[in-house]
DNA sequence: GTCTATACACCGATAGAC
DNA sequence: GTCTATCGGTGTATAGAC
């Protein structure tokens, strides 16, 4: 193998953890495993990371990141009111639970089309809860979530012409549980359609917060 | 160690993996770990269960029986609406909010006091979702959840005097969502003052979805 | 820096004495 | 039925040649 930088090497592994992680779970993440999906020597993991500890850490601040990133760029965040290009002007905003909901509709199909990445967050969650060391990423890992929730509630409400009558911080803690509820239950239960209506549900309640500004 | 009854000895080694499953984990559930937890010797356990994955599948079945009969006796179900022993009579019933919010928040108190119990349930879900051979226990155990979920609200509209204007189906999982919601963000971030205002948006949204009968 | 080879602990499962 | 002893495999981590 090519003698590279360090940093690359680091970057690598976790990309094959991240893959390994996503088709056959935490438990099955090895450092045997890895450096096999990675396609190098089991000596080169411990040579870039003192531990497979300290691999899983990278993989979730690097998952974290992802997310932020994917949130940012439009996947959990709402339209923007402009979807055909024109300009909204100061006519008929788009209903507030409807901008939510298309977010939330938004996020489901991205779960059933990617359900190994959910499922791969939540066990590296779990993961993290049992792991001392780990806490910090855990609990950076929910702070991103908030604050994308947050940024999307934030949107969302600039599109539809409202106003949340409660803190904006309860509102995206009420979206998170909704989330991660939506999440769980279709997991288990595979029942895309029911999940669909449980999103609407939760678009219904969380635009009940807000009123028109 | 005394003959006892393969039913018996089977009992003990799936309360003692019960255990060693809300202490650390199930991954920490090794074979040797179970039998020193029951005080057996490890061939003792492949007498009683040809496998650990049989051994696994008797715990999800038992744990979601347990809480099928807490959810029965009364932690996730709300209160009847006579509480000081006197019948409720014809004259002010309960709003449903506080009914379902009464519930919720009782579930919350659990959840903060046995927060081990409810990671486990979900490790184990998990594991479940990631083993072919689990995937009835896992939908077994979501059943139960709606069925409880189903009961507890039936009861709550009967207390307070409502009627459900969508199907009790779709209110029952929209709670078991918040349910599982507010368990998986506590259990990361463990704001215990936020999880009781998310349980109250959840009862509000949920009594939204009932009329005065 | 990167590799092969290996140390050492622990895993699930079983053989065979009692 | 219950035990001890052990098999074969895999885990993390490291030593040492190149």
């Amino acid at each position: 193998m090519p003698r590279m930088a360090v940093a690359d090497r680091r970057r690598e592994l976790v990309d094959a953890a991240v893959r390994v992680i996503a088709r056959d779970g935490v438990a099955a993440a090895t450092t045997r495993a890895v450096v096999a999906e990675a396609g190098m020597s089991l000596a080169s993991l411990h040579y870039a990371f003192p531990s497979r500890e300290h691999l899983l850490e990278a993989v979730i601040v690097e998952v974290t990141e992802q997310e932020r990133r994917a949130a940012e760029a439009g996947l959990l965040p709402v339209a923007t009111g402009a979807e055909d290009g024109t300009e909204a002007g100061p006519a008929d905003p788009p209903a507030l639970e409807d901008v939510i909901a298309g977010g939330l509709e938004r996020y489901v199909e991205h779960l059933v089309a990617r359900p190994e990445r959910e499922q791969a967050l939540l066990e590296l969650a779990l993961y993290a809860m049992r792991t001392p060391g780990q806490r910090g990423a855990l609990v950076a890992q929910y702070a991103v979530y908030q604050e994308s929730a947050r940024a999307t509630l934030s949107t969302a409400a600039l599109a539809a012409r409202c106003r949340w009558t409660v803190p904006l911080d309860q509102a995206a803690r009420a979206l998170v549980m909704a989330t991660e509820g939506l999440t769980t239950v279709w997991l288990a239960d595979r029942d895309t359609e029911a999940a669909r209506r449980t999103a609407r549900f939760a678009a219904r309640a969380l635009a009940a917060l807000a009123e028109p500004a």
